[in-house]
DNA sequence: ATACTTATTGATAATGTATCTCAATAACGT
DNA sequence: ACGTTATTGAGATACATTATCAATAAGTAT
């Protein structure tokens, strides 16, 4: 987190801007509150942990992080955007339970290169995708 | 469209639903403008051609049509939802220019086992998924 | 056809999420 | 410490979607 935080140091400042407090709060809560969060949601935490913070604030911040790629988009199809926090690991994609909306972070090396293979079967030079699946956990599959 | 219209009237009959004027005009509306639109989109286009019809009957004709398998969401990760014709062929994924936004459909079917394998290697029983692969056409390459 | 039940409709209100406004505040270079 | 100006929070606003509800119309039984 400290390294995040020097990160967002670095970008706030090549673009002379200012390190507040509040921002500093925000992605100590971040990392604490961790996981796939809507920006509502994060807002709705900060509400309570920290009522002095306004709304307005945090969704500046969020947008600020994703700027300096500090966290990025996830879309888990029921048109809410997610906020993950972006590590410096391989990439990944997600696989989501429907019912408990819980996600596991998967990857096969396999299907990572037959994507590429089916771009350049199209004439297209691939430079990323999404891919997301859908199914029910095993604790959902109990109930 | 008369197929879509039959399998729609089958799909209401069985709900206990009515198979309403409207209805019929947005399923018609739904061919004339096909393509990957959204719901206001979609509501603005109906507003200039069917004043009488609301916006909230819009909206919930589609979410009908969704239910009837009829149309499906697609989400090219900007946020917003589109819908999309669903014929009766078989599932594809999209593969999107990232300069001009043209989408070509796509399907390999390794790549469909592939992700079956890889969800239950996770305890997931997999029921759907969306796969977005973004590139540069043939076409953009060469500008 | 007619009568009857009730799903559907459209106008509008309400909701929910995200953004904008603006005066007061606070960060940071000097 | 001072001055400049980015940032802040509260509330207003914008926007898409959903809920409300009395009036209407679809389907069914008579």
């Amino acid at each position: 987190m400290e390294k995040t935080k020097q990160i967002f140091r670095s970008f706030i400042d090549s673009k002379n801007l200012r390190y507040t407090v509040q921002r500093d709060i925000l992605i100590e809560e971040l990392y604490i509150n961790g996981g796939h969060l809507t920006p509502d949601e994060f807002s709705e935490i900060i509400k309570n942990r920290h009522p002095e913070i306004g709304k307005a604030t945090v969704y500046r911040t969020l947008k600020l992080l994703e700027e300096a790629k500090l966290i990025s988009k996830i879309e888990f199809g029921d048109g809410r955007i997610r906020y993950e926090i972006c590590t410096d690991k391989e990439h990944h994609d997600h696989l989501i339970c429907e019912k408990c909306k819980r996600s596991v972070e998967v990857i096969d090396p396999k299907i990572e290169s037959l994507q590429k293979r089916l771009a350049q079967k199209h004439g297209f030079e691939l430079t990323g995708h999404r891919l997301y699946l859908f199914g029910i956990c095993k604790n959902c599959q109990k109930k």
